[in-house]
DNA sequence: TTCGATACCTAGAGCCTCAATGCATCAAGA
DNA sequence: TCTTGATGCATTGAGGCTCTAGGTATCGAA
């Protein structure tokens, strides 16, 4: 599906931390993170993602380091920081002020996000 | 609340089109029913909102007129046009997805919104 | 007459996405 | 051996957006 830039804009910090919050991770693997945590729905481009990874970094929110796959492909690993985790928070509570809003006036709510087996 | 430049973006043309689907409107009362509807958490000024009824109306998804408040002071009332509603219903299936996408990842559901008297 | 609420609008600075492009490695298959 | 697809990182330029700060004007009440 096609979500709007600006959609995209308010929703790739926010995503990218919370994959963070799980578990380190590279470009490329937060890519396929993204597509499989949206069933598919989301298909981020890498020249989206790499410049919002460094801003991250910029902010202090994400710490990088360089490593290598078995196969010995070099990866930049990201890590969130303590200031990453509390700007996630941030940005949970805001979604969910604007989420709410958007619900009083009529957006219909979240259906409920089936197993991911009913994609496969 | 103080939200994310990005998340206002996001969010002004949904929540301005799903208030005009409720009834024609003008500026500053959707000004103030952005406010009532989010129980005082969104403030927008109308510094951002002018250029985003301005948009909407380029783009046909919303009609405007002159007219008057009975006390004679002149107001600009907007319309949801057949694409603006068309274009909600995209927005809504948009919103959905990322918001299944966060919740996948570990966002907190929103809250059940309280009864307006709540805050009065 | 002055102030707060009502009511509209715009300009410029600064920021962001997106598409396109580039570089490089590895595994698999022709 | 050579090519292709997947893996992996990055930047640039065009275009578009918000936000702050400002401007104009009317009405009712103090």
């Amino acid at each position: 599906m096609n979500i709007d830039k600006d959609l995209v804009a308010a929703s790739a910090a926010p995503l990218v931390l919370a994959i963070l919050r799980e578990e380190e991770s590279y470009g490329y693997a937060i890519l396929k993170r993204v597509e499989e945590l949206s069933g598919g729905e989301l298909q981020w481009t890498d020249g989206m993602l790499y410049p919002v990874l460094h801003r991250l970094e910029r902010a202090g929110y994400v710490e990088a380091s360089w490593g290598r796959s078995e196969a010995g492909r070099r990866r930049k690993y990201y890590r969130l920081t303590g200031g990453g985790a509390k700007r996630l928070e941030v940005q949970q509570r805001q979604w969910r002020v604007v989420d709410r809003t958007l619900r009083a006036v009529g957006f219909p709510a979240a259906l409920r996000w089936r197993a991911k087996e009913a994609w496969a």
